[in-house]
DNA sequence: GCCGGTATTGTTATGTTATATCATTCGACC
DNA sequence: GGTCGAATGATATAACATAACAATACCGGC
């Protein structure tokens, strides 16, 4: 899948892409760039230095592949790398697990607020919503 | 005004708060916790550790008078710190000025999302915009 | 095949942001 | 004045991220 648009891209997913991209796969959850160094560390006996896993991230975000949580400080995998979006983050406090979903319209409303309100131009958004999953969430009485 | 809504709520707004509060105010810009620590270093002589400065940050923060900016790591002061709101900060990626604005729509819709779409709890929501402002966006032709 | 240029990775060091921990001081209240 | 809890001081260290330069891999043209 990545590899796929990565061919049609130009670009090249080399075998530290690769590996930072399937840890994150298996994870599940956002998870952070040290943790990632760790265990990348134990299956690969080498040593694992921290510009090879944030320059493997850095390369994953440019291409869709994997988002950065700004308040975790973590990093999870995007559901749809195929195409740009607007996105929203549901990160539970509890179980740790986040939830990608998207929303134009929420976009929308930031785009107009930006235009309207303040003639600011939008580069970029990050919408982060805290609170606990359906899991974690203790079913109203 | 800090001070007021302070001894309403019975909390209080000691000196190295109050000291920082002004910082952020007097700087108008998103503030990073280490430059903060710098600027009190110089105004008081004594030295001042990074503890004193992120405990300060957290009580302002609790209290809604200041604003972390997550994908920052930098402060600013709230604007209308004495009612819970929901808020939106746009920030210029080339002046670093930052806007507040309240829009309740946008924080609905995303507790729409939450409950209809994924039954997730709502505690809190970050919705950071990057871009640039008026002054430093080039007018269209 | 080989050469040369570009992209990628390795390595070391360091910068930046944030917190844990425990000792000390301050301030309100009795 | 003594006591208790809140706040601060001080030291150390954890957690997150990048700079800089050397070494290597990859890919085109010859």
């Amino acid at each position: 899948m990545a590899t796929l648009l990565c061919n049609e891209r130009g670009v090249k997913l080399t075998a530290a892409r690769r590996q930072v991209l399937e840890l994150l796969w298996e994870s599940g959850c956002p998870t952070g760039a040290y943790e990632l160094i760790e265990t990348l560390q134990q299956r690969n006996a080498r040593p694992v230095n921290p510009p090879t896993v944030y320059r493997a991230l850095e390369f994953l975000i440019t291409q869709g592949f994997v988002h950065k949580l700004e308040s975790r400080n973590a990093y999870v995998v995007c559901i749809h790398p195929d195409r740009r979006h607007a996105c929203i983050f549901f990160i539970c406090a509890d179980c740790g697990v986040s939830a990608e979903l998207e929303d134009e319209r929420v976009a929308d409303l930031i785009d107009e607020d930006a235009n309207d309100r303040l003639g600011f131009h939008v580069t970029g958004r990050v919408v982060e919503v805290q609170g606990t999953c359906r899991q974690c969430t203790p079913a109203e009485p």
